[in-house]
DNA sequence: TTCAGTGCAAAAACTTTGCAGGAGG
DNA sequence: CCTCCTGCAAAGTTTTTGCACTGAA
């Protein structure tokens, strides 16, 4: 179950946009919540079929939009893929490496950059909203790569 | 019309991977290299047919494709949009910022980010292909910002 | 001569939308 | 009771694929 803190971050970023405050809307806060890693939206409309709550693909993908507006989510795009998720409430900022050969994405913490990216915004006069830092590897220990596991 | 130098490159991309050397992949490389900024495959693909270039939407596509394997291009997908690209080769690397209201894309050098993104690799024994860093900003000036004054 | 590349249209993959019925405020 | 939300199916958007023909090596 989604704890009290992030149920109310939702429910004030709902009201303060006069969106209402739905079982929906709930029941997929905490299925995204319980997903460790990254998903997609087809994932998890799929998984919550499986698990018998019954709520619409077309609902799945619109309130996973809301949760990234009010940053429960962040929205990610890893090269060419389909638009994927993971929770950024309640996690230190990280960011990713992936390997082009196996698609393992590997997280990482790296406080500089947190650092750049607010100097950069500064120094522009901007407001931050968000930031990403990929890098797309090829995995040297090839024994343990998955895609070279799999084609081989 | 494209340096013989990126043409080269191209060529022997293709040649050590036995693909094919042929008119339609130049048409594409020229046209592709032409466009200042990003562009897209389908909006490469329209200003080629209203220029009597005629090469099919999917050699578009897979073109593309091969001009980023071989670090010509580099390949973006900023939040939800769909694949767009820009000259790489020839170019010092930079990074991203994004304004979510305008989507105006402004580009930003900052070398110490390349010396993160090869430290990260090293410490990982890892091979680097390609890395990227997004800023997604608002506007501070909201009087130059396109989307507002689009709207209002 | 051989087999990869091309163009076309069709399909696939992913996401959004229109509409009728239902429920939150 | 007025909207907004939901579910469904249909449509939209972007990209890939199958196939017959063409052309590079």
């Amino acid at each position: 179950m989604v704890s009290e803190e992030i149920k109310n971050t939702f429910i004030g970023y709902l009201k303060l946009n006069s969106h209402r405050i739905t079982n929906e809307r709930f029941l997929i806060l905490d299925a995204a919540l319980n997903i460790k890693g990254h998903f997609d939206a087809d994932e998890l409309y799929i998984q919550m079929k499986n698990e018998y709550m019954n709520v619409s693909r077309a609902t799945v993908y619109k309130t996973l939009e809301l949760m990234s507006e009010c940053s429960i989510l962040t929205k990610h795009n890893f090269k060419g893929d389909r638009t994927r998720y993971e929770t950024k409430i309640g996690r230190k900022p990280h960011y990713h490496m992936i390997c082009v050969t196996c698609n393992k994405i590997t997280e990482f913490e790296y406080p500089l950059i947190e650092e750049i990216q607010s100097k950069i915004c500064a120094d522009n006069n901007l407001k931050t909203v968000d930031h990403t830092f990929q890098v797309f590897v090829k995995c040297e220990d090839f024994m343990n790569c998955e895609n070279y596991k799999r084609l081989n």
